[in-house]
DNA sequence: TGCCTAACCTATTCACAAA
DNA sequence: TTTGTGAATAGGTTAGGCA
């Protein structure tokens, strides 16, 4: 889901909208509140010579204008949209969150509203979808973070008890296992007595790779290494 | 390749209703 | 009067069509 180009913008209980290019040209005009949908065969003949004057002329007039837009000489303040409207807008949203002109034309109509005000609609309520969509985000990942602390908590504390537990009884046990080397060369390995379990499988089942392994990578808590223990954050 | 247009976005402003 | 909400605007970006 991208939502920095609204092109790309794919919500995930829809699919976009087929891209539908048959009342594009009605776009200018339905954006700046003229309204020639009972001629339709004249739309698309003035739309090219209409729209830039459109945009220069009606959109700048009810920009100047500020809070109040003009449509055919009368003022219009800005009012709530009313329960239907909202409902009727509400279901078609659900249905499809990108909207494409000719729905556009239909809802305008359905509702007595200016295209330009279903646009407007549209896209105030996916600016307000995207604001739930990451707030229920945040909260997802929130309650994943908390668990995950805890969890982490939770070992650490069983990391000291057990650390606790190896230096005590490894201050009161300490433990000379021997072994004979290939080599034939008695050797001693220290062990604690929670390790020596382990360490003594460790010696008598593997006495052959045992020398390979302390080669390369020694037990950590083969030798002097046996006291120092790995830390954890 | 650059320009134009449609459609979208985010950020902001402003009007209105409710507390 | 203050505040929250939503309608509308401003300005920017992107994709597609066209000369």
């Amino acid at each position: 889901m991208e939502w920095n180009n609204g092109k790309t913008f794919t919500p995930n209980f829809v699919s976009p909208p087929p891209h539908s290019s048959s009342s594009a040209l009605l776009y200018n005009c339905s954006n700046y509140n003229c309204n020639f949908d009972h001629f339709p065969e004249v739309i698309d003949i003035l739309n090219l010579s209409v729209q830039s004057v459109m945009e220069t002329t009606t959109a700048k007039k009810v920009a100047v204008e500020g809070e109040q837009s003009v449509v055919g000489g009368v003022d219009q303040k800005k009012k709530r949209l009313s329960q239907d409207q909202l409902e009727a807008l509400e279901r078609s949203f659900q249905e499809e969150v990108k909207l494409d002109p000719d729905r556009k034309m239909k809802l305008s109509k359905e509702l007595g509203l200016q295209p330009r005000q279903i646009a407007v609609w549209f896209q105030n309520r996916r600016a307000r979808w995207k604001t739930k969509q990451l707030e229920h985000l945040y909260d997802t990942l929130k309650q994943q973070f908390d668990t995950i602390s805890k969890e982490k908590h939770n070992l650490q504390q069983e990391v000291i008890k057990l650390r606790s537990m190896l230096r005590e009884q490894a201050t009161r046990n300490q433990w000379s296992v021997g072994y004979t080397d290939v080599s034939g060369e008695e050797t001693t390995v220290e062990c604690t007595s929670v390790e020596i379990l382990s360490c003594n499988n460790y010696i008598y089942n593997n006495v052959e790779d045992f020398n390979q392994i302390s080669a390369s990578a020694p037990p950590f808590w083969w030798g002097a290494e046996a006291t120092h223990l790995p830390s954890y954050p």
